[in-house]
DNA sequence: GTTGGTAGTCATGTTTTTTTGACTAATTGA
DNA sequence: TCAATTAGTCAAAAAAACATGACTACCAAC
C-alpha cells in the first residue's frame, strides 16, 4: 500500500473533476448535441465527421458512467437508443454556457 | 487540399477550445495557484506532489501560449521568474469558479 | 571554486487516448 | 431470405500525453 493512493478525485482541485469529466475529443461536441435533445449512437457518428464508433461510444459510456447522459431503450417503431442529459448533465449546462460565452 | 483542415479551432462546439486549454493532469491545478497570486516554476515542482519539470514546463509554455498565464521575468535580488494571470485569465475564473461550484 | 538555488532543455521510455478494421447481434422491410 | 439499419464489441495499431534522468546555464553565497 502506498502512502497516497486516492481514486484520484480532485486532490485539492474541485474544478478538476468536472473538466475531466467534458475532457477527450468527442465529449465537448456530444455534450453541445445533446443539449438539443437527445442523441442516439449512429446518428452522432454521421454528426461527429471524423469519429468512430468505438471512440464515440467509449465517450457515450463514459458520459453515462459520470451520470451525465441517460441512456434509454426506446420502445417504438425502429427500436432505439437515446441518450439524454441527466439532471447533473442539465445542471452541466450553465458551466458549458459560461464556457461559450467565453470567446478567445 | 482536404476538404476541410481547419486549425482545429472548435469548429462547432465554442467550448472546446477553452476545455482544451486548461485539460491536462496539471494546468487545472496550477491555474488554481495563480489564483492566489503569481507562480513560479520550482515552487509549483513543490506545491504539485507527483510533478516533475517536464510536465509543470509545458503546461506553463501552453498556457502561456493560450495567453491565460504571463510570463515575467522580475528583476529583484534572486532574480526570478513569475507567472501571473492575464486579463483572459482573469476573465476564465468565473468559468473556473463555475466548475468549483459544481460538485458532483 | 564548490555548493545551492533559480529555470529550464533534451532524449528516451512508458502510459493513456484515439483510431482502424473486422466482427456480432437484434430488428425491420422487401 | 436477403439487405439495411439499429447499436454496439474486440484486438491491434497509431498517436498523443506524461514521466524519467541527465544535462545546461546563470547567479549568489560561502
Amino acid at each position: 500500500m502506498t502512502t497516497n493512493n486516492l481514486p484520484q478525485e480532485e486532490a485539492s482541485c474541485p474544478a478538476e473533476g468536472i473538466l475531466k469529466q467534458l475532457s477527450g475529443k468527442w465529449k465537448p461536441q456530444i455534450f453541445r448535441l445533446a443539449l438539443d435533445g437527445p442523441v442516439r449512437f449512429n446518428s452522432l457518428l454521421r454528426q461527429l465527421p471524423g469519429s468512430n464508433k468505438q471512440s464515440v461510444a467509449t465517450a457515450l459510456k463514459e458520459m453515462e458512467e459520470a451520470d451525465i447522459l441517460v441512456k434509454t431503450v426506446v420502445q417504438e417503431k425502429p427500436l432505439h437508443i437515446e441518450y439524454t442529459l441527466s439532471e447533473k448533465g442539465q445542471a452541466m449546462v450553465s458551466v458549458f454556457r459560461s464556457m461559450e460565452g467565453f470567446l478567445n
